[in-house]
RNA sequence: GUCCCCAUCGUCUAGCCUGGCCUAGGACAUUGCCCUUUCAAGGCAGUAACACGGGUUCAAAUCCCGUUGGGGACACCA
């Protein structure tokens, strides 16, 4: 059996989009699974559309989501001479040929025959005409053949038949000299002894176009698979209109890169009622036949829940380590710094079950960092009142009795203490919490006093109280 | 227009290949209840789907044909 070779083929005419990640995804773990090499191989041949910039950006986010690539980058600008030699052992060979239509023609031609309702294909007209590249200014063509048909039987579609006359006879060279992409992916393929080429559904068409391309120049032919769409909530192909579709995007928006991938591999696979895997368990279950075979319509919300899920189910440090940029970037730098690493780790605990997103848990976490807290004027109007200034005084001589911090034993003075006062542990919970972290909502008072240390604690009660009194 | 692909709750999906175990399962979302010092989290319960029409068969979500609907491709883009 020979070594499972796979790539993922971007072009760099933008930012990685959610597609091409799940694309390179699926690739990726065959690969893995296989004990394959998976190749990363950047198709910029269109000069115009690309960019140095995409090129980076399809880098920082493969890096991002954890898709390591074995071979590569390549760039087919680097490798023109190689499709060049190709192109003219077709030519030589008889399977190719020299036309001399211009563009704006066949522009025209084609508007033509669509206003007619005719098939918008090449008519052939310098197929037969033995031309040769004098003015240097032709564009070459595949001859593609015309009788028979060509059969995909793709691993996650099963067996497709496309009937040849349907082919056209495509550019392979342009003529301005570059390869145009049928042809540049059907070389490199080959030479890159890819064994699966695994893409979207968009390029299904175009597998009919290139098996022939592989025949002619004596290759073999590699298994296709052809991977549904992913589309918006309207059912259209996902584009910018849906809102982010950029990766980086989501690393941004607080997304952990695991529930990143375990949302988009789900998205068109499935392995039982199973919703959450980790890494190694795609790599072992992953299988083409529980590939989807049918577009899915891209889901936030639930990618939001899987999000809450790895944030509470993630080693707090690895949470933490995730969260400190976006601390920074929040202006909390100096807090971030003064801050040990198991400390921001104990914080992360104190919250996940709170923050669907990291920069949801930054909002959360923000309390806990200074020695004194900023007040919700809301807040305080409704529960740091006057009335209550006597009570939370007799409740802070309470605590600073006790020497030694301990979540039981201060939990206990507590509720004691709310019972001598014939009170409800609500009636004094609020006013507390308000003043230990400016907010009505936080996670449990006593966890947070724990959180917060005797001498915090004892500061903010103090505070609090100042607050009431005026 | 031509060619190709697809069709189970609002959404992601299990089941389909190898018909009966399907009164169609799980998850997200949503609704209600429970837990509760707040907010969450959690627990329990509920609403909700086999696109339609024909076959084949004792029996069809499952196999076949058609219709409809959606998507993709038809470039000197990838």
């Amino acid at each position: 059996m020979t070594q499972v070779r796979v790539r993922f083929a971007p072009s760099p005419t933008g930012f990685l989009h959610i597609g091409g990640v799940r694309t390179a995804l699926f690739n990726w773990l065959f690969a893995r699974q296989q004990k394959g090499v998976f190749i990363l191989r950047i198709e910029d041949t269109d000069q115009s559309r690309s960019t140095d910039e995409s090129i980076q950006a399809i880098i920082e986010g493969m890096k991002w989501v954890g898709l390591d690539w074995d071979e590569g980058p390549f760039r087919q600008t680097e490798r023109i001479d190689l499709y060049r030699s190709y192109a003219m052992k077709l030519l030589e060979k008889g399977a190719a040929y020299w036309c001399v239509c211009k563009a704006e023609e066949l522009d025209a031609r084609r508007k033509e025959a669509e206003a007619k309702g005719l098939p918008q294909k090449y008519d052939g007209r310098c197929r037969d005409r033995g031309l040769t590249n004098q003015a240097g200014d032709a564009a070459l063509r595949f001859k593609a053949p015309q009788e028979g048909e060509t059969v995909v039987d793709d691993l996650i579609k099963g067996k497709i038949i496309f009937d040849n006359s349907v082919l056209d006879d495509l550019i392979i060279l342009r003529s301005n000299g570059y390869p145009t992409y049928n042809f540049s992916v059907v070389v490199d393929d080959a030479l890159m002894n890819i064994t699966h080429v695994v893409r979207g559904d968009d390029h299904l068409t175009n597998t009919p176009r290139q098996i022939p391309i592989f025949e002619a120049l004596g290759f073999p032919v590699p298994h296709f698979g052809h991977l549904p769409m992913i589309l918006g909530s309207d059912k259209a192909r996902l584009s910018k209109r849906h809102g982010a579709t950029s990766i980086m995007a989501y690393k941004d928006m607080g997304y952990l890169p695991e529930a990143m991938v375990n949302y988009l591999v789900r998205l068109g696979w499935s392995h039982g009622d199973q919703e959450l895997f980790v890494r190694q368990e795609l790599i072992e279950k992953f299988a083409w036949k529980n590939v989807q075979t049918s577009a899915a319509v891209f889901n936030p919300e639930k990618l939001l829940w899987l999000n809450a899920e790895y944030i509470k189910t993630s080693h707090p440090d690895q949470v933490a380590q995730a969260l400190v940029p976006l601390l920074r970037e929040a202006g909390l730098q100096d807090e971030v710094s003064a801050m040990p690493a198991d400390r921001l780790a104990q914080l992360v605990v104190l919250v996940k079950e709170r923050a669907k997103t990291l920069v949801e848990m930054v909002d959360w976490v923000r309390p806990y960092l200074g020695q004194s807290v900023s007040f919700d004027e809301e807040a305080v109007k409704k529960f740091l009142t006057p009335a209550l200034a006597p009570t939370l005084s007799k409740l802070l001589a309470r605590f600073e009795s006790l020497p030694m911090f301990s979540k039981q034993e201060w939990e206990a003075t507590f509720k004691t203490f709310v019972e001598e006062e014939g009170m409800k542990i609500g009636q004094l919970a609020q006013p507390v919490r308000v003043a230990l972290t400016g907010r009505t909502a936080s996670p449990g008072l006593f966890d947070v006093m724990e959180v917060l240390g005797r001498d915090r604690t004892l500061f903010r009660l103090r505070q609090g109280i100042e607050r009431a009194s005026v």
